[in-house]
DNA sequence: TTGAAAGCGCTAACAG
DNA sequence: CTGTTAGCGCTTTCAA
């Protein structure tokens, strides 16, 4: 192991000279630098990022806390945020909480034990005093989306009775749908009880009577499998579905096959994430957008300059989703490419 | 920020002490202890591992780097490798290349700044003089699968010319195939080269000539409709597909979906992994397990005692596929459960 | 059974 | 412009 005191000799310099060229901190010969820079090279010496943080009391860590790995909506998350990440020199200390408070709480205690010097949190299982033992920490924290809680920390959040809104107003007034399934998330859930609100908008909009019926899933694709399946099964009849997200939509479609129902002939199908995988499903699903990008790069941004400003103000944003419209509501839906 | 000092002068004993405590190195009167501990709950402090890693040359960190995100396979692969590795005290650390050499180069070098003890590899972009930079900086190695060279060091893999050869037997002798389109990984990688052999051999005992053609892809959903439809598009004819990835088996199927070629009575389709939305396809997708939950707990625990045991020996695995056989493959294939 | 003190590799006053 | 030195929080000899 190489460390800047080898440096520090070879170069004939103090260590402190070597600290100062490595972080760029100026106030040093020109001729100097270059020298050090030299034998940094020569010796192919690595800082010790360890040694750095415990030194300047932070890490270059940030926390990325989700609930699940198994939808693939997180895992495209995940992509964003660590490129948006790795490009401002911070690395991602990924904590994949499996929708388990225990794992949820094994990882705040991780982040703490690690010093990370930020955390991106998007999880059901965190509540405001989380966040403040976070910060009381000195650990920065913003949150994704599915937050249940009011906090006064940095918060992202997706419009999502618009999102419900476009799109059940799709199904009813370009698809002439009345009579509407609504598979929501977890009742307890931010995100399901908005999509809930955007999902009697659009039927007061409607201007005339629509049926429908409301039942609950988990995120997961079994659970929009089991409900269509159950409803099906119970001789529950409709003409469209409206999933909270992909996953449940899936499934749902799944449920449609199985039982011969023709999608979208027979019945619409909705999603919610606008994952990759959407256009390749037979058929194509519609979904809500919800702008992943948009989120990760947002997310880094706000958290980095929470965490170079200490004293800079909380903010929240909303984002605008959009529909996508497939084959999986209407006949005349887009191809691949869309 | 609370530390050892502070407990030790709480508790009226010295840093040693409490250290000692905190890992049970024993040598302390029991009732010294369970003061002690008393002081630490009290005072709900928690070691600082940044500190722990300096002083004692190594972290609690293990290295994770997979090709991409994008493939299903991998966030369900890293959900293994994550639980297991939580269950014996390490955290993962996900580099996440996205196929990309000079995203592997950026966390190779991550890697040893954050003096991660151990790293399980899977990437085509790593070569066995990067693992041996690795090695010689103290961090201990094992690839999983898609190593495309020879390295002396620990590596599992699993067994693709056999799970080939089930696929392409199964769609010959079970399902009277006798002209197969194989769409194969990158022509350069072993497992691509593994299970063109695997391919080769099923056509061999088969008895009687196999029309066949190959073609290459990515491993991404894209590259399996592209090839897919550039074969229906040149008027080739086939009546079975054999992809070397999930991902590319239900961009096939796609394919196929949208020039109304029926899955599976006019062609059927076999893909690899056997990611858990194989079973929510349409139709449900036959497809070659390759059981990433014993190779998420063997990579860990064999990385954990090479971790442990420095001067242990390196060891090979090779695990052995399944084949699952849904509806894409078979009039009468299984169900949702299978 | 315990404590004092050196040291892990780096940063950041402070002094020169 | 550069060097000295005192930490950061923890582990671990070595003595007591």
């Amino acid at each position: 192991m190489i460390t800047i005191k080898d440096v520090a000799k070879e170069a004939g310099v103090s260590v402190a000279t070597v600290s100062r060229v490595l972080n760029n901190k100026g106030g040093a010969k020109p001729e100097t630098i270059t020298h050090v820079e030299n034998v940094i090279k020569k010796l192919n010496y690595k800082p010790n990022k360890i040694a750095k943080s415990l030194s300047e009391g932070s890490s270059n860590l940030i926390a990325l806390l989700v609930p699940t790995l198994n939808n693939p909506f997180f895992p495209e998350l995940v992509r964003e945020i660590e490129k948006v990440a790795n490009e401002n020199g911070y690395n991602v200390y990924l904590c994949n909480s499996d929708d388990d408070r225990m794992k949820v709480e094994y990882y705040l205690e991780s982040m703490i034990d690690h010093y990370v010097s930020g955390a991106i949190i998007n999880s059901l299982h965190v509540d405001a005093s989380d966040l403040a033992e976070l910060e009381k920490r000195g650990i920065r924290t913003i949150t994704i989306d599915r937050a249940n809680f009011e906090h006064p920390y940095s918060a992202i959040t997706v419009d999502h009775t618009l999102g419900a809104q476009l799109a059940v107003t799709h199904l009813i007034r370009d698809e002439k749908c009345n009579n509407i399934v609504f598979i929501s998330g977890p009742k307890n859930e931010k995100s399901a009880i908005d999509r809930l609100t955007g999902f009697t908008l659009a039927l007061n909009e409607a201007g005339h009577p629509v049926k429908t019926h409301i039942c609950y899933g988990d995120f997961g694709t079994a659970s929009g499998y089991e409900n269509t399946k159950a409803l099906i099964q119970n001789g529950h009849s409709f003409d469209s579905i409206f999933c909270a997200n992909d996953a449940m939509a899936i499934g749902a479609m799944r449920a449609c096959h199985e039982f011969g129902i023709k999608v979208p002939s027979e019945v619409k199908i909705v999603g919610y994430d606008n994952i990759s995988l959407a256009s390749y499903m037979y058929p194509t699903l519609s979904s809500v957008d919800q702008c992943k990008e948009d989120i990760g790069r947002l997310a880094v941004n706000e958290l980095i300059q929470l965490i170079k400003n200490p004293k800079n103000k909380q903010k929240q944003y909303e984002l605008e989703p959009k529909l996508v419209i497939r084959n999986s509501s209407t006949i005349n839906g887009g191809s691949i490419n869309e």
